[in-house]
DNA sequence: TAGACGATAGCCT
DNA sequence: GGCTATCGTCTAA
């Protein structure tokens, strides 16, 4: 298994992370001790001078992990259900972090399935078929709030150093993107700051959330 | 302590 | 395209 990028890829401007983790690998190891492996296709930026930055108006007990280190998880909840994963960039002390929008599945997309749907298939019924046409199903990667779901992240997990192998979650090195292949466009789901060209999707992907 | 409002997704027309 | 479930968080009082 790959090893995890250090924390001063964390350090660059977030709008630089926010476009270098496309491509890069997401390892997920659940509670079991089961790994699920993904490669980050779509991503926002988001600035401590940004209106649209849940930082911006201070630190409060929800955005706290932001104001930490660089290299560690921003999760939090949104409309009451979904939870959504950030990579907190930026020095200590400077709110930024990058919004990890969709990814699609490298490996073990049966479970990441199971975790979506639910508790009612039992490991046993996780075959080689399921995991097929799991690979084809973009809800288990297609949207920030559908992909937690699929590799369980929740509060838990936020704060978790991104940086560390024996982390539940981290980052590490993956396929390189072309500057062809990747988008540049507005946010998605903002009110404030709308207009910021902040958010990165690999075009050649068919796990982007929206076009 | 009440009220407004989300960095969404799924279902409807 | 529109509607809204669902609840934690923040603000104002």
């Amino acid at each position: 298994m790959s090893s995890p990028l250090p924390r001063d890829f964390y350090r660059q401007p977030t709008l630089t992370v926010a476009r270098a983790l496309l491509g890069k690998t997401l390892i997920r190891r659940f509670d079991d001790g089961v790994t699920a492996t993904v490669r980050i296709v779509e991503t926002e930026a988001y600035t401590t001078d940004d209106p649209a930055c849940h930082a911006y108006k201070g630190q409060t007990a929800r955005n706290r992990s932001m104001f930490g280190p660089p290299g560690h998880a921003y999760v939090y909840l949104i409309y009451g259900m979904y939870w959504c994963l950030n990579a907190v960039t930026a020095e200590e002390g400077t709110a930024e972090a990058a919004l990890i929008r969709a990814v699609e599945p490298v490996e073990n997309a049966a479970r990441m399935w199971r975790n979506y749907v639910g508790e009612a298939v039992s490991d046993a019924a996780l075959s080689d078929d399921v995991d097929m046409a799991a690979r084809d199903d973009k809800r288990i990667g297609a949207g920030p709030g559908r992909l937690t779901k699929a590799l369980a992240i929740a509060r838990a997990l936020d704060g978790a150093d991104l940086t560390n192998a024996e982390s539940r979650l981290f980052i590490a090195e993956g396929k390189e993107i072309a500057e062809e292949d990747v988008v540049t466009t507005t946010r998605i789901g903002i009110t404030r700051a709308a207009d910021f060209p902040w958010r990165f999707y690999v075009r050649s992907s068919r796990w982007v959330s929206r076009r």
